[in-house]
DNA sequence: TATTGTTATACTCTATAACTATA
DNA sequence: TATAGTTATAGAGTATAACAATA
């Protein structure tokens, strides 16, 4: 099991390199992008237990992204060592492109599967997972 | 779809890791013991083909499991440039240990699914990458 | 000249320890 | 004293180029 799904993984990143090269950024990266438009004020250490990252490793991805202006990032009054995070007007636009990209991504990459088997295989998997 | 592979594989590696360690082999190494084991005389192209292994990452393997006296390399007459490759009776011990160990992991990995869905599963997966 | 496999090495990804600032 | 995040660094995994030996 571990190595179909390893195969797979595979498979998919390379495909989301050749399609994505021009915006530099790999899947664990945008998976931050991603979670940060859609969660608004997010913290660090939010994203490091939804993704499974280690903090100075996602210390790195956001030096990156901010590095890009694809995100801001500011200390909440109520406690000022946390950081919150969210996207700016540009990171906004290179998500909503970068999704599309993603979602045709996805589709091809089941060609050889229904919708109802594609949706079946996430079901299964998060299964595995969590 | 690739964050959900992802994240299977991260959980199925850990446990993998978890419980062979006394084996001292990744689950990559692991599937190289597997072929040897199962295609006597398999050559480090085939399994570079086969496992998506680029050949200098392939050969460290084999040094690694060759170090543990786990395998047996010869140069076939035929071809002296080729490597032929084959599990020592160490080998086939360890291997056949480690893949109770695994099916073992396997199934408990997949609790949350049945025989049925385990099986689909893993073809849906290889539907992906194949 | 092409193929098999190796060596050396660089790059990326992941992991650990020590640190700053704030609570 | 504990928590959020950062820095520095080490280690593992993956990639590219150059090479020797054989076909």
């Amino acid at each position: 099991m571990g190595y179909n799904t390893r195969r797979a993984t595979l498979k998919i990143f390379d495909e989301f390199h050749q399609r994505t090269s021009a915006y530099a950024l790999n899947p664990v990266e945008f998976s931050v992008l991603s979670l940060i438009g859609h969660n608004a004020n997010v913290s660090p250490s939010q994203l490091c237990t939804e993704l499974s990252l280690l903090p100075p490793n996602l210390t790195k991805i956001l030096q990156k992204l901010s590095n890009k202006h694809l995100i801001q990032r500011y200390r909440p009054d109520s406690d000022k060592r946390a950081i919150y995070l969210k996207l700016s007007d540009t990171g906004k636009q290179k998500l909503e492109q970068l999704e599309v990209v993603v979602s045709k991504l996805e589709r091809d990459m089941a060609s050889k599967l229904t919708d109802k088997q594609l949706e079946l295989l996430m079901e299964l998997l998060q299964r595995i997972y969590s």
